[in-house]
This record gives C-alpha cells, sequence and structure tokens, in this order.
DNA sequence: ACGAGAGATCGACGGTGGTCAATGTCGTCT
DNA sequence: AGACGACATTGACCACCGTCGATCTCTCGT
C-alpha cells in the first residue's frame, strides 16, 4: 500500500559487506538478500543478458519482449524491478525507453559472493 | 574417505556462463537462477556467513538456530535448500551434522556476475 | 487536433516459498 | 532396554512473486 521509495540504492550496500570471514547482521543479509532477489529470475537474467550484449550496451523494451517470449507489461515488470535494484539504468528518449546496466553494480554482487579478496580495482 | 563430491549440479553449470558478453539462454538462466535463488534468503545469506565464521569453517545445527532466531525446522530446511544448491556440505558425525562451505561453489557464482573476466576461470 | 505506437500501471490469478508445530528417525547415555 | 537429545520430515498456513490482459499516459507523425 505504501510507495516503496529506496533512498539509497541497494547495491551501494552489497558492496561493503563480505559474506565470509565475519557474521553478516540480519539487516546486511536483509539488503543483500534484497538484490539478490532481483537477479535471481531466470527472465531478470536473461534481461541483463540481453541489455549487456545489445549494440551500444543498451536496449529497448521492444528489443528485450521477442527474445523473452514474454508480454511486454512484464518484461517492463522485470526491468523496474532492476532498476530498482541499482543493476540497470532507464534512459527515455524519444518514445523509446532504453535499459543500460548500471557500471558496476553486478561486480559489487560479485565481490561480496566472493571469498577471496576482492581486488582494489573496486 | 568423506570426500564423496556428488557432482553438484547447479555449481557446475554456474562456473561457465558469463553473464554478460553473449546472450544466456533459457536454460542457463534457469540454472544461474536456481542458484541465485538458494542465495537470495537473509536466513540462508547468514547461514552461509555464521557456517564460514564459524570455529573450523564448520558447524552444526544447534550452533546456528539460536544467532538466526528461527526454528530448528526451519534451519534445516534452509540448510538443505543450502546443501541442494550445491554450496555446503553435509557430514554427519554422532548426533551432530555439521555443515560447511564447499569450496569454490561462492566464488564460481561471483564469476557469473563478474564483468570482467574471472581469474583461473574459464 | 487526431490517430498510432511505445511503454508504464492496474487488477487479478496461480504458483512458489518461508515459517512453524507436530511428528518421525537415529544415535547416545544410563 | 528404555529414555533423551539432535536433526530431518511432514503438513498446513500465509505472504509474496511472476504472469497476463486491459487500460492509461505520453510522444510523434500526419
Amino acid at each position: 500500500m505504501s510507495v516503496d521509495v529506496l533512498p539509497s540504492p541497494t547495491a551501494a550496500v552489497a558492496c561493503c559487506a563480505p559474506l565470509v570471514g565475519r557474521a553478516l547482521t540480519a539487516e546486511e543479509a536483509g539488503d543483500l538478500a534484497r538484490v539478490l532477489k532481483a537477479i535471481a529470475d531466470p527472465a531478470r537474467l536473461r534481461l541483463l543478458s540481453l541489455v549487456a550484449a545489445h549494440a551500444g550496451g543498451e536496449a529497448c523494451v521492444c528489443d528485450l519482449t521477442e527474445p523473452l517470449g514474454l508480454s511486454q507489461p512484464t518484461v517492463s515488470h522485470h526491468l523496474k524491478v532492476l532498476v530498482d535494484a541499482g543493476l540497470l539504468r532507464r534512459e527515455k528518449r524519444g518514445v523509446w525507453a532504453y535499459y543500460a546496466l548500471v557500471p558496476g553494480a553486478l561486480d559489487a554482487v560479485a565481490a561480496v559472493l566472493s571469498t577471496a579478496a576482492a581486488p582494489a580495482g573496486a
């Protein structure tokens, strides 16, 4: 019922919580789980992959509906989830809405899951 | 010995599917999503963290129930999910069941999500 | 101004998942 | 042998999620 506004993207939290090495607090686990739930879906994984593989690193909804085999509202819904999770960026140009990966967002999640120390490249 | 490393189905798939760089097939996305769903839960994330942080790298159910604040059946359920996903290993010694991280399992997932080329992988 | 098309939102429906209480199973101790 | 304790399993309940059709909003072209 309430408008779920997330002032700070969840990806920001994910960047500083090593899964192994120390016990996660309930809050840390909740934040990380929120991002993981966003990508723990076949359709959304394929969306991320399709967007990344598309020419220019961005794609509009019309480019994504057909290869996924899902309806346009469903695709829009999944894209919204990914945007809310801080993994995709939405840019509207004219009639079309272009989606692109947020640089470093996926790597941040990967760094949390990695048991080895993440390289200082972040 | 007890090194009967059964071919963890999901983890094996996860090690060879770069999310970015090319479009995922529906099957690849499904397999990857299955592993991600296993860890996309606050309780299970904390379980992984608790097990990893525990002395000896392993912990029994009795060690995990209290810090999580969940009932024993619920903890057992979550542990089973993690074992089925190939992320945890279960070893029963006497009355107690000890759980430990499967080496490299989390790193494999991290490697798939990472946009950069994974070291020593693929 | 009007129509057409892209995309977001809404409402509804079925499936899935997390949780617990109760119970079952197995090993241990007396 | 019997009792007890650790853990797994079952069944049920409730919330959430993925999906679609229908509809709305907005922009562009005519």
